[in-house]
DNA sequence: GTCTATACTGAGATAGAC
DNA sequence: GTCTATCTCAGTATAGAC
């Protein structure tokens, strides 16, 4: 695996262009311009603009289970873990800036498509949610964990929206704050239903 | 103002189909088969699909100022006005699910296209903004007004975004009983800095 | 035979002439 | 208000390069 194949070469270049222009902006000329391969040739790799964005998100949902496991190993308490999730949003900070968020965009733009990958797309947020919540379970909120993951995940897609629209670094990092010292609080109610408003 | 003008019709059905589809996914075709009026007829109105957008963005702009006046008239607390704003998720809930927030999808688009009209759009934000750190700078939170207006326009973005993503209506009502709650304890801690984390 | 490149078709869009 | 010019794009057919 020295050298990316040609079909990985589109898939990475057809993820990028998706992220930073949308799916529909992104045209076949665009991404063969990338990969530096002519316009007809890629309909040997895919044979269809659809076929492209199955395998851009099947590589994004590979890239989302490997993160997680990531985070699992690099901290070994669930609060740490937490937070590796909640300063994912600093470390991208200059392409949420200028992007957005990349899961919620592409499910926003298919959701009015109404593309039938949309619900394939909804499973990379399904797979941060399912690891957010065991994070919670481990935490001690059992009840309330899928709540928790939910809350959580909404706060991320809120800043990011923010971030794009008042391209505001500091706001990012303010709201992070936020974000640690909720778990801090909920992680210190422990099994509690304290935190949710129930 | 018995009925609207030809120019008021076409503005009119393209605030809907921008909302619903896209503002790229959204043709002249379109509109002008909505209104039931000729393309060239059309060129009477609006040169380009800029200056539709523009006339949209004004026109969004202006009923949101209207709705923040209501408001204001409608409840004689700034916590009773907040609750207004958090409110307009559930009331708008069903739109919300299909087709996310109009303010933050509208944004997300035009950045992505690097739209000149993007300033226009962000202005929307800025009005929300600005009506909402009134209200906390009323609730006796002078110094943090600002970060609670952002985090509370964060948080209805996250909420609009994942309840768009899992068509969930059980989320959205969660959700804004847990604002109303913050808004609760914003209020009664008064004009401390507590409850931003600084 | 796998990969790549060129040329073409048809649909649908904006824009504008008449 | 019809009709047309032009552009961009997805998709196809087919032939050449390694």
């Amino acid at each position: 695996m020295a050298e990316p194949t040609t079909r990985e070469q589109i898939v990475a270049a057809a993820d990028r262009l998706f992220y930073e222009r949308g799916f529909e902006k992104t045209s076949f000329a665009d991404i063969a311009g990338e990969v530096k391969i002519s316009r007809g040739n890629f309909y040997h790799h895919f044979k269809s603009k659809d076929e492209i964005l199955s395998a851009v998100i099947e590589v994004r949902a590979s890239k989302t289970e490997a993160m997680l496991e990531k985070w699992e190993k690099q901290r070994d308490t669930p609060g740490g873990q937490l937070r590796c999730f909640a300063e994912m949003l600093i470390r991208n900070r200059n392409d949420i800036q200028a992007f957005g968020c990349p899961v919620g965009a592409l499910c926003a733009e298919l959701s009015k498509l109404d593309h039938p990958a949309q619900a394939d797309a909804g499973m990379i947020f399904t797979l941060f949610r399912q690891w957010l919540r065991q994070r919670f379970v481990e935490l001690g909120a059992v009840e309330d964990a899928d709540s928790l993951a939910m809350h959580l995940l909404a706060r991320s897609q809120g800043i990011a929206s923010l971030a794009n629209a008042f391209r505001d670094e500091k706001f990012i990092r303010h709201e992070v704050r936020l974000i640690e010292a909720w778990l801090d609080e909920v992680r210190s109610r422990g099994a509690t239903k304290a935190g949710t408003g129930e």
